[in-house]
DNA sequence: AGGGTTGATTAGACCGGTCGTCTAGTTTCT
DNA sequence: AGAAACTAGACGACCGGTCTAATCAACCCT
């Protein structure tokens, strides 16, 4: 009974976190994601409030992904702490590189949810600090086992962050990852001093 | 003949900026802009080919007042280039958190509209590469004059911009400063090294 | 100087698509 | 077999951008 009920709505929000990322949030209607689900409209509403109660609950979905995929990675056991982390940055990078559609919603629909709704922009800021206290936390890691220079944790995984949402950004208006590069180039910089 | 013209055109520029930078760019009709300006819907096509075109005017308008702002006080004889610089990103910090509408368009519509239509992308990446180039050059007068440290000014310049994007973004989610307090405190240990 | 012509400007009708609702039908499990 | 979960998709009210036809202002020419 709650088989069926959870493939549909994951099904839906899977879909439309494909072309949200690529459209947005505004300007994408239900019919275009419910239609390339599969799933007819009248079903949506069974699952989902409102639109916007989806994208939260898209945006959920979307972090706790994330966040699974960032732990597994944090947790490798054979890599250093400044590798582990190196390895994140440089995902990204391939990641954006790879795909013209935007992965990171958070550049996405940042700016256009925050003042749109609030339960939308609440979960974008617990998620974006959820990753934030993850990166501090491996900062640490890396300055104890002396594999990162005794940085300020905190500050400089939310400084390492910010500048990665920044550099999407840049990299999503010239269609470049240049932009992406440079970021981790001064990353680099930064851990190994 | 032209005066009245122009004028009906800028306003309407200028309450979709304000509007704009609000709600989004997809989320907001014709219809809210023009009544907010007191502008019938029929002139608005007699003014623009269409929204789209309206959006790439909007952020022509918007990078033309910008970057005559930035030349203004990046002139600033009285001042070293150092204090010039410090002074922009105070200012950054002081317009975000003065008002909760945000202030950059960048930051507001540079991830929704990247994908929605391209000569609003081009304008963004037009206008957010002569900001680094303009960053850079300030570097470069202060390395020169030795206020600021060498460095490879074109890379530090995307870095900065990359770094308070994010920060910006982050401050929005989170409706708080703090992320915009920590770019700055970064960038001052950054360039009094 | 004044009527006619031209172009700038306005008004609002129009079509298509939006979100969200609602009732009828189907499936699934007990 | 019966009850609950789920699906189907038509529907309404509304709003989006676009376009055509009417209005207005300015200028020209006789």
């Amino acid at each position: 009974m709650k088989t069926r009920h959870d493939n549909t709505r994951q099904h839906v929000l899977e879909t439309g976190q494909r072309i949200i990322a690529g459209k947005g949030f505004a300007s994408v209607g239900l019919n275009e994601i419910l239609t390339a689900a599969g799933v007819p409209k009248g079903s949506f509403y069974h699952y989902f409030e409102s639109k916007e109660q989806y994208g939260q609950a898209l945006l959920e979905d979307y972090f706790a992904r994330y966040l699974a995929d960032l732990d597994a990675l944090f947790a490798a056991e054979a890599l250093s702490a400044q590798e582990r982390l190196a390895c994140y940055w440089q995902r990204w990078l391939d990641k954006q590189a790879a795909c013209a559609e935007q992965q990171c919603l958070v550049v996405k629909l940042g700016g256009e949810v925050a003042d749109l709704s609030d339960p939308m922009r609440e979960t974008l800021r617990d998620g974006t600090g959820q990753i934030v206290s993850r990166i501090a936390r491996l900062l640490e890691t890396g300055i104890t086992d002396g594999s990162i220079p005794p940085l300020d944790a905190a500050a400089t995984a939310q400084t390492l962050y910010q500048l990665w949402l920044g550099a999407s950004l840049l990299a999503k208006l010239q269609r470049q990852a240049q932009p992406l590069e440079n970021a981790l180039q001064f990353t680099r910089q930064l851990l190994s001093r």
